[in-house]
DNA sequence: TGCCAGGCCGGGT
DNA sequence: ACCCGGCATGGC
């Protein structure tokens, strides 16, 4: 599937964002959330200087909450945002530099505890931002793989990951491309109410294959 | 004009 | 261990 994937879309460049910061961010402002309108966000924040550990940790939830408002969800995010940072000023002394040291799966426990931080936000900081192995679970990816038959799409966000983790090499790159090409193969033809779609390159290399 | 978008939490069975 | 409602903007 990677290689079909690969062929059909090319290399995605993820994830978008200068920063590991900024990353993370992003990762929590996307929560079940167009990626355009956070976008819309960061680059507001980014005009008022507000991105950074030091200005999110010293500013009022109500503040930031203005701040990010195009991302929707505001109020929430405002304060997820808050208890990320202040997890990285405690234990790390607002630097992603120093989170970076923590081996990966005590970080990973640790990102779980923060308020507002669940295993898809856990496993895109520790990805994408930290160049960590830990392969992303997204609703794209459960949906292009039940679509495909690969497994059934009520199983487990830790079942979805193990399909990963236990049959290919934790490899930074490879978990990188192959979750940003999900996302792809997933915005372009397994739209929510399109069972399937013939034109999915997944589909014709299965029929080619005699597949299903 | 509804439907959807790169989830997570809290309270209830 | 699930199930469900709430959270909210912007694009098509």
């Amino acid at each position: 599937m990677y290689h079909k994937l690969y062929q059909a879309f090319g290399p995605q460049y993820w994830w978008p964002g200068d920063t590991p910061f900024e990353v993370a961010v992003g990762a929590i402002l996307t929560q079940n959330t167009n990626w355009r309108n956070v976008e819309k966000a960061i680059k507001k924040m980014k005009q008022q200087k507000m991105l950074s550990a030091k200005a999110i940790h010293e500013m009022p939830a109500a503040e930031l909450a203005l701040l990010i408002r195009p991302a929707g969800y505001f109020n929430i995010k405002a304060k997820r945002l808050k208890s990320f940072v202040g997890f990285l000023s405690n234990d790390f002394r607002g630097s992603m530099k120093r989170m970076k040291k923590d081996a990966m799966h005590p970080l990973r426990e640790k990102l779980l505890n923060i308020h507002g931080i669940g295993p898809e936000t856990a496993d895109s900081i520790l990805l994408y931002a930290l160049e960590k192995p830990s392969f992303v679970i997204d609703a794209y990816t459960k949906r292009v793989l039940s679509r495909h038959k690969v497994m059934e799409h009520d199983r487990s966000y830790d079942d979805f990951q193990g399909l990963f983790h236990s049959t290919l090499q934790r490899d930074v790159q490879l978990f990188n491309e192959f979750h940003a090409l999900f996302v792809q193969a997933g915005k372009t033809f397994c739209k929510r109410r399109v069972p399937l779609c013939d034109e999915c390159p997944l589909d014709k290399w299965k029929a080619e294959d005699g597949i299903n």
